[in-house]
DNA sequence: GAATGTG
DNA sequence: CACATTCAACGCGAG
DNA sequence: CTCGCG
């Protein structure tokens, strides 16, 4: 049976000139069918039941399925073969009009490709047994479809037992709506109406009337800035693909790449997609990406497709290397245009008129806190994050602004040098390093680092590495080319390098020469693509967490196992009243420590028995706890920390016993920059009200430059003055400033203020420790309670209760959270405040100067 | 305080 | 089964 | 070198 006579039964059922329903020539491939695409149409006839078609011979087999198609491996689902349908109705998605045959309405219910397992589909249907595995939007795996005994058209569908079965559940239930149109079968008779409505709330949004000229460039995105992003952004995956801007006008399609190059062709189920959403006009914004066997972007795989010109590698390339197109901005809708709303209208019209993922999906995007998408993206190995304020319009062309910001997903590690390049002009001698890693014990090439480089660092390194000069290569290779010339040393020398990942034969992707580490020997330099064993163990852990845990999971009541347990027994307050103070503080509290590595002290038998410190998280930590996977500055081991940003994870850590948490100056991803240093007032020898003299002192002094002062209790005797800083600040800088402006404190109160170490030395004044700031150094986080009598608390303070009548010791474990009911938090601020420092030293060392001359 | 290791 | 072990850290000046 | 100190 060729094709033609095939299509025959089709044919003689429906008129051309009155259903929409397609035509299409003889498609011709006989024999040995292996592979192919599939549809299973949802259709509303006379009965509502499934269609499951599959590309056999250039025509589509076709079964009904009164019930559609289960997941359920127990079930068995009668299917009726009926007449072959040509290649085209893989893509029929309409209303068949009233008086036709089949009348009624027809989704794509789900579409894919099709792969025949042992034999040729052909060999199969003639014994009456079909065994094949889908690959779509919705089902997975392999099914079985088998003929009864006589009869012709009677056939039962099964799925087989594999990693998609899934016995519970009703997947047709689950997900009605279309995977080309997101509509669902009631819905597709009305599309107009959906696209009214939404073009209602753009008028209503005053979205003005107006059209976006084909000439428009897509919004880019900048490079992040150094240090602290505000709180108004949303974060969305960057996803490895290209660039697709996509109009609709009535039935023409427009899909543009990033430069404007017409693509419709290239990618023409996305345009038959764009075509089916339900609005006569308009414009989207996003990216077409290639999924890998493992479900991830694969920017390899679509480059496969990329390229391709000729309609007919085209058509092949549809079901070996079907694409997506994954929308994250609307621009325009009827006649409409939006670019001038705030993201998130946009956003929320978006999500109204791609109603459900099919061959056109929403990013998906997160509020608030991106560090679980990041640990999501370096454990995927992604690009990285796109930060996007909540509130900015859409921007054609070239980034103007950090509306849009790219976040890479960076590593640092250490390697040892095996050379150097020579390169031009001041780099002549020394271009960029040789770098190399140690795998399975011999030294494995790993790339040239030539940025980040300047001339002091290049003297300093020709300097340490002259003297290891030898003449043949001491890693093995490939070495990249090194046109100018190259010098091998010996392996001595190790370098800290900040890259954003591997190359696909395992270099160094956008490597940055970040210093020499002295601390670091050469054989512990063992960085790979394939990750050392510490990492990929906790990386494996993270994978299991985010399958099985998440905020469903979370409890809502967080159990105290012993609440009666006293933990400060002259005051007699127990581990359930610590926990109902952390909850309490926890509005507070949780901002100052989202984004933070926490060290937890822990005090299992109360305050007056044994304590220990605690960054890593216990082995066999319920799934639900989030955690942070941080390299801290200065070590090279990985730590798993609690990230203690919610209020059952507090409470978590409070039923292990701990009394106070300890934060460092960073938030993650920037670890290695302070956002505040502090200033600590020791009383020491001295008494409190100096240590007040000293703290309104230090707020002029501050004033003067142009910062601010936070101001808390220790929670013992003495005030921490907590000073935010700008972003992209280094420790060194701040530890500087924290120093300079103790000294300054000193000299204006010799009488009353010293930053002597030594205790005898102090004599009867406060001691103004600056030493508390540095990388992975931790401070008594605010709100904390301390281990002390009374349980007091670090308690932040307006700098109007900074006078004589302070008294510390009336913060405890009981007045706090009234007064946080209060008086919220005055150090709320702390977090958002980005200060010149850059101006503020300035102002400083005038200031300094000025002293010093008088 | 809780998990893991050891006698 | 009972019991032990583990749970942080770094620089600096004095002795 | 170790100790105390924060």
């Amino acid at each position: 049976m060729d094709g033609q006579a095939k299509l025959d039964a089709y044919r003689k059922k429906r008129d051309p000139g009155q259903t929409p329903e397609p035509f299409g020539g003889p498609s011709s491939s006989p024999g040995a069918t292996r592979e192919g695409a599939y549809v299973v149409h949802l259709h509303d006839a006379r009965r509502r039941h499934y269609d499951l078609r599959l590309e056999v011979g250039g025509a589509l087999e076709s079964f009904s399925v009164p019930k559609g198609p289960t997941l359920n491996p127990g079930e068995r689902r009668l299917a009726v073969r009926t007449e072959p349908h040509p290649l085209e109705y893989l893509h029929f998605e309409d209303v068949i009009p009233e008086g036709n045959y089949g009348a009624g309405p027809m989704i794509v219910w789900d579409s894919g490709s099709v792969r025949y397992l042992d034999e040729p589909a052909e060999e199969q249907l003639r014994k009456g047994k079909l065994e094949f595995e889908l690959s779509g939007h919705k089902l997975h795996g392999r099914f079985l479809l088998v003929r009864l005994k006589d009869s012709e058209k009677d056939w039962l569908l099964f799925k087989k037992h594999d990693a998609f079965a899934a016995p519970g559940g009703d997947i047709v239930q689950e997900k009605p709506r279309s995977v080309l149109s997101g509509l669902d079968i009631g819905e597709l008779g009305h599309a107009s109406d959906i696209a009214s409505e939404l073009e209602a709330r753009a008028a209503a949004l005053d979205a003005p009337v107006g059209s976006i000229e084909p000439t428009m460039i897509p919004m880019r995105a900048s490079p992040a800035p150094k240090g602290l992003l505000g709180s108004n952004y949303i974060f969305e995956l960057k996803l490895d693909g290209v660039r697709c801007i996509a109009r609709k006008n009535g039935a023409d399609v427009l899909l543009q790449s990033r430069n404007l190059r017409d693509v419709s062709r290239v990618y023409p189920e996305v345009a038959r997609a764009v075509h089916k959403l339900p609005a006569a006009r308009l414009v989207l914004d996003g990216e077409i990406i290639a999924l890998d066997q493992a479900g991830q972007p694969s920017f390899q795989r679509l480059a496969q497709r990329i390229h391709l010109a000729k309609g007919a590698d085209i058509r092949r390339a549809e079901t070996r290397i079907p694409v997506l197109f994954v929308v994250f901005d609307l621009l325009a809708i009827g006649d409409r245009d939006l670019r001038r709303l705030p993201l998130h209208a946009r956003k929320e019209l978006l999500q109204s008129l791609v109603r459900a993922p099919g061959e056109i999906r929403t990013l998906d995007m997160i509020e608030g806190d991106p560090t679980l998408l990041f640990d999501f993206c370096r454990e995927r190995r992604m690009e990285g994050l796109v930060a996007k304020r909540s509130d900015a319009p859409y921007r054609p062309g070239p980034s103007r602004s950090y509306d849009w910001i790219k976040l890479k997903c960076e590593r640092d590690d250490d390697f040892v040098v095996v050379g150097y390049t020579l390169g031009e002009g001041g780099r002549a001698r020394l271009g960029a390093l040789d770098v190399a890693a140690y795998e399975a014990g011999e030294l494995r090439y790993r790339g040239k680092v030539g940025s980040g480089l300047d001339a002091s660092s290049i003297e300093a390194l020709l300097a340490r590495l002259t003297p290891l000069r030898t003449d043949k290569p001491t890693a093995r290779g490939p070495y990249n080319a090194a046109p100018r010339g190259r010098v091998h040393v010996r392996p001595e020398l190790v370098v800290s390098v900040r890259f954003s990942g591997y190359t696909d034969d395992g270099n160094l992707r956008f490597p940055v020469f970040r210093g020499i580490r002295d601390d670091v020997a050469p054989e512990e330099c063992v960085a790979s693509p394939h990750a050392d064993r510490e990492e990929a163990e906790i990386e494996r852990l993270a994978a299991e967490s985010t399958h099985t845990g998440g905020a469903a999971d979370e409890p809502t009541r967080v159990p105290v196992a012993n609440p009666d347990k006293v933990l400060f027994p002259a005051d007699g307050i127990t581990k359930q009243d610590i926990a109902e103070y952390y909850a309490a503080v926890a509005p507070v509290l949780l901002p100052h420590l989202g984004d933070r590595p926490v060290m937890l002290v822990r005090y299992p038998d109360g305050i007056t028995g044994k304590f220990f410190y605690q960054w890593n998280v216990p082995a066999g930590l319920p799934a639900w706890v989030p955690t942070l996977r941080v390299r801290l500055p200065g070590r090279e081991d990985l730590l798993e920390v609690f990230h203690i940003r919610d209020e059952a994870t507090l409470l978590y850590v409070a039923n292990l016993g701990t009394i106070p948490i300890h934060v460092i100056a960073s938030r993650v991803p920037h670890l290695e920059e302070a956002d505040f240093f502090n200033i600590d007032l020791d009383v020491s020898g001295g008494t409190f009200a100096n240590v007040i003299t000293l703290a309104r002192s230090l707020e002029d002094l501050l004033k003067q430059i142009g910062l601010t002062g936070f101001p808390k209790t220790s929670g013992q005797s003495g005030l921490h003055v907590f000073v935010p800083l700008g972003p992209a600040i280094s420790y060194e800088t701040a530890r500087a400033l924290a120093d300079l402006l103790g000294h300054m404190l000193v000299r204006r109160h010799p009488d009353i203020a010293t930053m002597e170490r030594s205790k005898q030395r102090r004599g009867p004044r406060v001691y103004v420790d600056t030493g508390q700031t540095g990388a992975s150094r931790t401070i008594v986080a605010p709100y904390a309670l301390r281990a002390v009598p009374g349980a007091r608390v670090s308690t932040p303070l307006t700098w109007d209760e900074v006078d004589d009548t302070l008294d510390p010791r009336a913060f405890d474990i009981r007045t706090v959270p009234r007064r946080v009911a209060r008086i919220f938090d005055p150090m709320a601020a702390l977090l958002t405040e980005t200060p010149s420092v850059l101006a503020a030293i300035e102002r400083l060392e005038k200031l300094a100067l000025g002293r010093h001359v008088a």
